[in-house]
DNA sequence: TTATGTGATGCAAACGATTGCAGAATAGCA
DNA sequence: TGCTATTCTGCAATCGTTTGCATCACATAA
């Protein structure tokens, strides 16, 4: 009980115990040069006196805050909290605290805040950008430092850096040459702003998955933007006004797919049987839904697993920075069901 | 460029302007007592030297570290993730940060946060508890000496704290009365565990709308669990083979709503008209499923605001500690969907 | 006895900012 | 010119830990 109600510190320990702050800082930490007798005896009057450690002296002192920095568009989205819970899982092993912020698909906010953690100390940053980043120079070596960046999901197009990404290009392989298999030939693709390199990926799976099959790429039937229910529904209007009606529809995350078969049941096209449509992501309304939706699994706690792994290995591994760029890919898987398959009518 | 690679300071500023670093620690935050031509000097230099503050240091000294802690069990709960981005975004406007630990509804995980929270400086914190937190001894002032905490959403029982709610007992009212006024009048209640404020709240709405309505209650087809999907099926199970079988669920959420739903049309038991359900939480896929699901909205972005705000009032406005405890209800509204309405069948 | 080694402890300077108080410079006024 | 006000600036202590180096006691070896 020194003062008034004033933090107790090792240094009133050190009182207590009749020794100097550095041995009881050693003994606190299990330091090997200090007797166990005066270790239980420092531990003892600490838990007494109720002493709490004080990291961010420590922090300030060995400059080594303990602490990573998270950039997501937002954490409600279900793929994003599965990685966030992964991220955090993880780091924890490794002794490290997570500071999650959200630039709500803003790249000013997203600016502000790497900014903002920049200050607090953080030693690494773990970043999936908002859809519309495009200059990444807040990410440069000159506004970070040495805090090292790893990108996730999202990360940044023609720009070499650390990252952890799904097999994109698979993926929109992946769910064309279904739909193709499946008898389709006008498939329609509502893809979000090509400025966000997974839906890049995405198109040109599935150009690629068009091409095998000698389908030709047709742009009228696709559509770049954020991917919520209104601008879908907009979408599905102006496509199935068109003369030609496309006899699939892949879209890009499943918010968008169920606005599709929301669209699909108001107007009386029937999904199967007139219209294939697929999602991604494969959040839990894609089973609930009916018909179900067919989606693409990215295994989101793999990601965030190697996100965190790759942070740390840059941290504590200290790689020498200018050296080359870590780029890995997770799988994903192609979940089908019944919204994408069954014979069309003809 | 001073030595390596280190971190630029205000001594570094101070030394390049000829001044003193307090007259610079001044004027980088705009104190009044320096001259403007001074400020704009400094502030060039800083800018040019690529200063960074260091917050850590400023916390240190001040002994204020501008950030709370959040203890939330997953913020994968659609709920959850409201409440938080509501929460974040208020807090921003008061200069704090947040810092998000997930207790995975584990008790002892939920008791290491709080101790390494304490570690790290925070000046307040806001906590939904564990399904199973029954010892709240982790949050007495003992542990957290002065950092205030308010409590939302999961609140503890039984002990005075400033918190705040939804109308719980109001939701389990409505929700209760609206599947009475249907006819129903064997109405099945799969709650959580009661260790956990808000089934506890509920149960007692459902018990008063029985009451109201004369229909006894009966602690049979009354069910208590971990709201997932496994252990619904198994409560489904136990109902439906009874002699009676219920003419309604008030399931006590979305997830176990749906469980119900999966369970009845596996059975061949059509919903609405043999069985009515209600979920709670209104989450989105209320709305997918068919029938819709008849919920209870809770305004998550409600509670986030008053929660932030809260805690601010706590910290800023320096309450007297040991003053009375301030409690905040936040409203709640049933939302009517097919799952619920329409006639019974006899 | 002296030299040497070993294990335990203390001294004091960091880390990077903030801030009460003192002091200098300038202006205003008689 | 002298005196007081008014601005602006600097000194130095402080926040709570960590840590390189010096020191000291004691035992063992020479």
């Amino acid at each position: 009980m020194k003062k008034k109600q004033q933090q107790v510190t090792i240094k009133d320990i050190a009182i207590a115990v009749g020794m100097s702050v550095s041995s009881v800082s050693r003994a606190l930490s299990d330091h090997p040069h200090i007797s166990e007798e005066t270790k239980v005896k420092v531990n003892a009057v600490a838990q007494q006196l109720g002493y709490r450690y004080n990291a961010l002296a420590a922090a300030l002192r060995r400059s080594r805050s303990k602490t990573i920095g998270l950039i997501v568009p937002r954490i409600s989205m279900a793929f994003q909290a599965a990685v966030i819970t992964a991220i955090q899982n993880s780091l924890q092993d490794f002794g490290y605290n997570l500071m999650i912020f959200q630039s709500n698909e803003s790249p000013e906010q997203e600016e502000k805040i790497v900014n903002l953690l920049m200050g607090t100390q953080v030693e690494g940053l773990i970043v999936s950008v908002t859809l519309y980043t495009k200059d990444y120079h807040v990410f440069d070596r000159s506004t970070l430092g040495n805090v090292p960046v790893v990108f996730y999901d999202r990360v940044p197009i023609d720009k070499a850096c650390h990252k952890i990404v799904g097999d994109e290009y698979s993926g929109g392989y992946q769910v064309t040459k279904h739909l193709l298999e499946q008898g389709c030939r006008r498939i329609a693709h509502i893809s979000g702003p090509l400025s966000c390199s997974i839906y890049l990926q995405r198109l040109n799976g599935y150009k690629e998955a068009l091409r095998e099959f000698r389908v030709p790429y047709d742009e009228d039937i696709v559509y770049f933007h954020e991917l919520n229910k209104e601008n879908t529904l907009k979408s599905c209007d102006l496509l199935f006004t068109g003369k030609q009606v496309p006899d699939a529809v892949f879209a890009c995350n499943d918010t968008s797919a169920l606005a599709v078969l929301e669209y699909a049941r108001e107007h009386q096209i029937s999904v199967p049987t007139q219209l294939k449509v697929t999602g991604y992501a494969n959040d839990s309304r894609t089973e609930i839904s009916r018909p179900q939706i067919s989606s693409v699994e990215q295994f989101p706690h793999l990601m965030g697993e190697g996100a965190a792994k790759l942070i740390m290995d840059l941290i504590e591994g200290s790689e020498q920075p200018g050296k080359s760029f870590i780029s890995l890919t997770t799988p994903v898987e192609l979940i089908k069901r019944e919204s994408s398959q069954g014979k069309s009518a003809s």
